[in-house]
DNA sequence: GCCGTTTTCGGCCCGACTGTTTTCAGTCG
């Protein structure tokens, strides 16, 4: 039983609970510890076969979680979501997910039309059969229809787009906003801000010269040609879905508020609700419009760095705010420096046009020093990975003689950029890699990377990737889950041993920085700090385009609380050489 | 159901918008 399985059972229970009884404090623990469990590097399955009682270390499980979580892991079953899914039909779960509907509607629906999901909603809807339930009429009818529709849109397209894309329409939407004289300040804010490795909408906001000008901000919003359909305007407040889908929610405040609104609409919210809790310990009450004492007077709201002052913390880098732990390392004054992109000086996971990238190594090489790189590893495919035109043994000693040439050159030329001799090595199913180790001890770095059965049982999976690690002839261990966003779930193995072990041999593990992978993902990074294993954030640039991937795994990296200390590819050219010999 | 620098009981974040209402409930972020 997966932790995300088991997150996903305490999210069914909270919501049935909400429907059924109405004790919100009970549902909110469930989807709390669902929270908290998605977000979690161990396996709950590994904490409950070595020492059960840890479970309750975990913040926000407490014993009846516990109970369950054990329950769960030994019989696959949970009796608590089987006794309330006997009350009520499974098909609610989904009904709650159609925007507009809460747990109140949902049991309404239920018990006076019987509906039991989506598509007994939406024939109630066309026939007209919702109007005259107590709080709907014609308007929310009609409106509902519409929700179900961009429902089905949805869970046929999946609801959440990769950073590049959001970002791009973000910063095009911020241009357009910027242009509106009364706007003041502007700034995207949500999980853009946090480098979510998904986001869900693009959150902007937004400070007016004076309050009355504040409408005429809400009309430039409105009024972006790329939006599709408004879906509400207020006088504070308004929110569009763009021709894409993708949906866009403006927020105008004060400029003496600008600090704590920038704060509350950058989340997440745990980190707010955390806050908001400590605000209320010290007798202050703290809002999008800023921090008030318990007469109601301002004491704090400008700017992001007054709110958290005045609640006794540092300032929290976005990255951070998940409520895992930031809060209490920001009042001890004891946040780590994270890693940034001007830390970072060097690329070790590139490929050119000997296997399936598009630039040539000099191209590559000329756009790493323009980026202000000291080196970059050339790690093009190995044979295995046919699709890619791999390489055998003796076109990559070719390719490394031509390294050698290219490096004589830039010595020649008084330059101090070296280009590294590399290669993504395949690991292969039963975890032999795809060279000869005579001709992997020629190179000065092999990336060892899994590009074939991602089926493999649990420990199959854990035995190769070990396998590889212990054999002492690769450096870096690349793509080590092998998801893509949205597309390939991660293959099964045992990340925490695979780290000890990659700790031991002192071999690092790879922050792959493409957007569609981000694999270390966040909570891994800090299991990977934990342990001990140094992390190589890389962009596996298959053009000379991609090498600007890093941007993206340096935030990722900084979302998993990583330092400069922690980061393989901010060692100076020197040190790395020394890391690398074997 | 969880949690503890007012606590092992009694709390549990805060505000805007919409539609259906005549002052508010439900939903959302």
């Amino acid at each position: 039983m997966e932790n995300r399985e088991i997150a996903k059972i305490f999210h069914d229970i909270a919501d049935l609970l909400d429907i059924k009884e109405g004790n919100p404090f009970r549902s909110r623990s469930y989807r709390n510890a669902a929270r908290v469990i998605e977000d979690l590097a161990i396996s709950l399955e590994s904490v409950v076969e070595t020492d059960e009682k840890k479970l309750e270390d975990i913040p926000g499980i407490g014993k009846g979680m516990h109970e369950k979580i054990v329950e769960l892991v030994r019989t696959g079953r949970c009796v608590a979501r089987e006794e309330l899914l006997k009350e009520l039909p499974p098909g609610l779960l989904d009904i709650l997910n159609v925007s507009g509907i809460g747990h109140k509607k949902a049991e309404l629906l239920y018990k006076e039309l019987g509906i039991k999901d989506v598509g007994g909603l939406e024939a109630a809807a066309r026939a007209g059969r919702l109007r005259d339930l107590s709080g709907m009429g014609e308007k929310s009818e009609a409106k509902l229809i519409k929700a179900i529709e961009s429902y089905k849109r949805l869970k046929s397209g999946g609801m959440r787009y990769k950073i590049p894309f959001a970002l791009r329409y973000a910063e095009d939407y911020l241009k357009y906003m910027k242009e509106t004289p009364e706007v003041i300040l502007l700034e995207a804010a949500g999980s853009l801000r946090r480098w979510k490795e998904t986001i869900g909408d693009i959150d902007i906001l937004a400070a007016c010269e004076k309050s009355g000008t504040v409408m005429a901000a809400i009309e430039r919003f409105v009024g972006y040609p790329d939006v599709a359909s408004v879906i509400a305007k207020g006088g504070t407040k308004a929110s569009v879905v763009l021709r894409n889908g993708l949906q866009a929610d403006l927020r105008v405040v004060e400029e003496k508020s600008f600090g704590a609104a920038l704060q509350y609409f950058t989340g997440n919210k745990a980190h707010n609700v955390a806050l908001r809790e400590r605000a209320g310990k010290r007798g202050l009450k703290l809002s999008e419009y800023g921090l008030f004492d318990e007469a109601g007077h301002y004491v704090a709201g400008k700017t992001e760095e007054d709110v958290y002052k005045a609640l006794g913390l540092e300032w929290i880098p976005p990255e951070l705010r998940e409520n895992s732990g930031e809060i209490e390392a920001a009042e001890k004054g004891r946040l780590p420096k994270l890693v940034e992109i001007k830390d970072i000086k060097g690329d070790l996971h590139v490929h050119t046009t000997d296997s399936d990238g598009n630039a040539s190594m000099a191209d590559v090489a000329g756009a790493a020093m323009k980026t202000g790189y000291a080196y970059v590893a050339i790690t093009d495919h190995s044979k295995a990975v046919g699709i890619a035109r791999g390489m055998d043994d003796g076109r990559l000693l070719k390719q490394c003689e031509r390294v050698d040439r290219l490096n004589e050159k830039l010595e020649k030329e008084g330059s101090s950029f070296r280009v590294l001799k590399g290669a993504e090595v395949d690991i292969k199913s039963d975890g032999a890699l795809d060279y000869k180790d005579e001709t992997l001890r020629k190179l000065d770095i092999a990336v060892g990377a899994v590009h074939s059965k991602f089926d493999m049982t649990r420990g199959d999976m854990t035995n190769r990737l070990l396998k590889a690690i212990s054999s002492r002839l690769i450096h870096v261990l690349a793509h080590p889950t092998g998801r893509l966003i949205g597309t390939r779930e991660p293959y099964d193995f045992d990340m925490e041993k695979v780290m000890r072990a990659a700790s031991g041999h002192k071999v690092a593990i790879e922050l792959n920085a493409f957007p569609d992978r981000l694999d270390l993902n966040d909570s891994h990074c800090r299991l990977a700090k934990d342990t001990g294993v140094m992390v190589a954030i890389s962009t596996d640039s298959h053009s000379v385009m991609n090498l600007d991937y890093m941007r993206y795994g340096v935030h990722t990296a900084r979302r998993g609380w990583l330092e400069k200390k922690d980061v393989l590819n901010c060692m100076t050219l020197k040190k790395l050489m020394g890391f690398l010999k074997r």
